[in-house]
DNA sequence: GTTCATGCAAAAGATTTGCACACAG
DNA sequence: CTGTGTGCAAATCTTTTGCATGAAC
């Protein structure tokens, strides 16, 4: 892992191991201020710019990925290495609920594949990744319905 | 289109048919910043919290979609009634380039139409929209690659 | 010892809100 | 008339940056 580092001209330090081990564990789609005041208690030096600044690294580095769900607010989701773990999402634009799913992937993932040769080739692209969402109205919010 | 004001209890003004206007003829991806500069050579006097709410009313309305695409700024479309401007988005992670594609969504629309069927009967969602975005390293950033 | 990383505070943006006035219905 | 919409300025929130100090190698 330090070598990893080492690839992408950084040391490894304090923050960036507490930061990336906290990811490691977490749930997804956490955001910024998640992330820095969670890790504000075992931690509570770590500063909100190095967290975003670390953030900003590991996605670089390919081992986060940094999610805009239209909330005002960038989310990061630890990059699974197991391929059981990926999902897409499936987000309630009324209260913001992101739900993963992982069941009708395999299609997709076909899919992706494919067009994603097609992209790559047709506009001289190197593709690295994609996201897939479903807008919507949640369980919940259909109850109270309100325009 | 008074009508469709009238279902959102919202009223006809002249920002409103403005924006609405200005949107229907223009490019996509526009942040709120674009839109509100090119409005005011027309009509200097449209406030920026006007664009906002519009665009607002609009997206809740069906007529406008907002992105995300993590540069820091939402970005809205008009929502193309017309099934042939139908696009997806392809994002340079580099410079924000944004290149729309619709050349191979025939398969895509099927998959997906297929997903949304699954997912709002599992998760009891009503899925009104879907993004599909693909990100990577455009052909200008390839050459001026740096880590 | 150099160079890179950090924390803090300040700055920069984007978006939202409070309020008095204007305007649609 | 009445209630909704608007513009402006201020407030809020997220993210970025400058800089002096501290730590990695």
């Amino acid at each position: 892992m330090k070598d990893k580092f080492k690839e992408y001209a950084s040391r490894m330090t304090a923050p960036r191991e507490a930061i990336l081990e906290f990811m490691s564990r977490s749930s997804t789609h956490l955001s910024a201020k998640e992330i820095y005041t969670s890790l504000h208690k075992k931690h509570p030096g770590i500063g909100m710019s190095t967290v975003y600044r670390t953030l900003d690294l590991l996605a670089r580095m390919g081992l986060v990925t940094k999610l805009a769900l239209g909330d005002g607010q960038n989310r990061y989701e630890f990059k699974a290495k197991d391929k059981s773990d990926h999902h897409h999402h499936l987000i309630c634009t009324r209260c913001g609920t992101i739900i993963n799913y992982s069941e009708f992937l395999e299609e997709e993932l076909t899919l992706v594949r494919k067009t994603e040769k097609k992209l790559a080739k047709k506009y001289n692209f190197i593709i690295e990744d994609h996201n897939i969402e479903f807008l919507g109205i949640c369980e919940k919010c259909k109850g109270s319905e309100k325009i």
